[in-house]
DNA sequence: GCCGTTTTCGGCCCGACTGTTTTCAGTCG
């Protein structure tokens, strides 16, 4: 029987190849010629399956005999022996070195062929006895940097990605409420809070019986390592190691449970110096009986929010009418012009901004300036396909080193909108990234600030610069902050969303979308608007098409007459 | 490993930075 892979399972068999083959392999290319077949694989228009019954595989560019021959194997048998053959050389966990700042691939194949590490531990225990430093190619200073980035990738496996903490929270929530002896189950803790990171997660359950409850839940083996903390509480851990708390009451005192075990200390303790832990099956009931508004579990940070009268209400996805910041085949984005934008019509948008990378980005293959005139007439013909869906042409521009924006004057006002991005040179002083960054705000053209802090959520730090200067400079100059919706930027963060809006500065919130898929990331995007209490009317893209594109053309027109 | 042709080899998006080196390799974006 013909197992049907679909491409992205086989784009990523190509890629953990690839990952294996640059270990070991001191020509990149080869590695690179894996990935690239990968990225062909998933952009492909026609039916890998049917490409590979008609043994049309070769035919198209970037898969050539090796790699062919690896792709029609996974689609007829699911899997790849060659890919099986590498796993056997190596440890299961190699990769996880990889959470290591400064190691590479490279320097772990060397870590591992010459002195066997194959994980945190090994590698920790050599970088003490001195043995890494000895390695060609390795020094004393590595050796230093490794045993700091060992501290580091601790640290972030113990941590997760909102996202994740989300994804697997809901999961589990929905199997546990599916279980007979159990009335309600919710998510609460940081995840519910909605905070970017998260250590663990948190489910209030309702049952009349807690003890059968517990018992159903242990028989059900929803989690490893279960156990018993009391006789409310389960722990356990779930995917990833992520750590699960089961809290589990009566159904009576299931809003009390769920105000708890969301949080934050500093907001319970508010609440309980306002109210009491009464009887009450729900949260909004607790609430009520105690005479205080609702506060949305984003806004339960610190206590400060008790104070309000009445409930505020926050953005929500559905009140996004459009967006901007979407990538396409053109720059590094992984679907055409025209399917990016039918899958914005599909999400019910008035509006798409389409902005490719600049030129200066030249790893995530930017547009040169004749790129650009391919592209904006591939655009206009696709906006005669997806009307009644507005689209607006744009660029993701690079803040050069200088702060100038990448492509001057002349070819900037041919956009309806411009994303002005940092993408090289994160390590600048506080005082010379400001400057570069205050001299890009300067520019009539520049719409958005893009992902303002450049961080990675576990992976890396912003890059530092003065953050109320800029925010003055942008209300000043009108140019709005985008709000990155993808989970592992969240950028800006939510805890500097606040302080800019005090400020003036306008928002909007982005997916910076480099595939159909990405473009939830406007609803990770929310996350932060919510946590920083904006309502729809605060952001930017809950505004009518109308109004939108009469903004722009007007600002458009304001940076013609600047020159 | 793939491609293309000036067709069976040579090149394969670039640049800053760092640490290892004395001319370059690995990492990161």
């Amino acid at each position: 029987m013909i197992v049907a892979m679909d491409k992205w399972t086989v784009a990523r068999t190509l890629d953990e190849i690839a990952q294996y083959i640059e270990l070991s392999d001191p020509n990149p290319f080869r590695a690179r010629a894996f990935e690239k077949a990968a990225r062909k694989v998933e952009t492909l228009e026609a039916d890998l399956g049917d490409l590979v019954k008609r043994g049309e595989l070769s035919s198209v560019s970037g898969i050539g005999k090796a790699t062919g021959a690896i792709i029609e194997e996974i689609v007829n048998t699911g899997q790849s022996r060659y890919l099986d053959e590498l796993r056997e050389q190596y440890p299961p966990g190699i990769f996880d070195l990889l959470r290591v700042p400064a190691l590479g691939l490279k320097k772990i194949g060397v870590l591992f062929s010459e002195l066997g590490v194959s994980d945190l531990e090994t590698l920790e225990q050599a970088a003490r006895e001195g043995r890494v430093a000895k390695l060609k190619g390795f020094g004393a200073k590595t050796q230093q940097k490794i045993l700091e980035g060992i501290e580091v990738a601790r640290n972030r496996t113990s941590k997760h990605l909102l996202t994740f903490g989300l994804h697997a929270g809901e999961t589990l929530r929905e199997q546990l409420a599916s279980i007979d002896v159990i009335e309600d189950a919710e998510v609460t803790g940081s995840v519910r809070r909605r905070l970017e990171v998260i250590q663990n997660v948190n489910i209030a359950v309702a049952a009349r019986d807690p003890k059968k409850a517990i018992a159903a839940i242990k028989k059900r083996k929803l989690l490893d390592a279960i156990e018993e903390l009391d006789e409310n509480t389960l722990r356990g851990t779930g995917r990833e190691d992520v750590v699960v708390f089961i809290h589990i009451v009566t159904p009576e005192n299931f809003g009390s449970c769920v105000l708890v075990t969301t949080g934050s200390r500093e907001f319970v303790e508010g609440f309980l110096a306002h109210g009491k832990l009464t009887k009450a099956r729900t949260e909004h009931d607790l609430f009520e009986k105690n005479g205080i508004a609702f506060v949305e579990p984003e806004l339960r940070e610190d206590a400060a929010p008790l104070k309000k009268k009445k409930r505020v209400t926050l953005i929500q996805p559905t009140d996004l009418r459009g967006t901007f910041h979407i990538h396409t085949t053109y720059s590094d984005g992984r679907h055409s012009v025209l399917q990016m934008l039918e899958e914005a019509r599909e999400r019910g948008f008035e509006y798409a901004g389409l902005s490719d990378h600049s030129q200066a980005a030249f790893y995530a293959r930017g547009l040169k300036p004749d790129d650009l005139k391919r592209q904006h007439a591939e655009i206009d013909r696709a906006s005669e396909e997806v009307a009644p869906l507005r689209v607006f042409r744009g660029t993701e521009a690079d803040i050069l080193n200088d702060g100038a924006i990448d492509y001057g004057a002349k070819i900037l006002s041919k956009f309806d909108f411009v994303i002005a991005s940092i993408h090289s040179r994160f390590g600048m002083e506080k005082d010379e990234m400001t400057d570069r960054i205050l001299r890009a705000l300067d520019d009539p053209h520049v719409t958005f600030l893009g992902h303002a802090t450049g961080r990675k959520l576990l992976v890396r730090d912003g890059y530092t610069f003065e953050f109320d200067k800029i925010f003055d400079r942008c209300a000043e100059r009108g140019v709005m902050i985008e709000i990155n919706g993808n989970p592992y930027r969240l950028d800006l963060d939510w805890r500097h969303v606040r302080r800019a809006i005090d400020r003036g500065v306008g928002f909007s919130i982005h997916p910076d979308a480099h595939s159909t898929r990405e473009m939830s990331h406007v609803i990770s995007g929310t996350w932060v608007a919510r946590k920083a209490g904006l309502t729809a009317k605060q952001i930017f893209n809950t505004k009518p098409v109308d109004e939108v594109a009469e903004y722009l053309a007007a600002r458009r027109k304001r940076a013609l007459a600047a020159g």
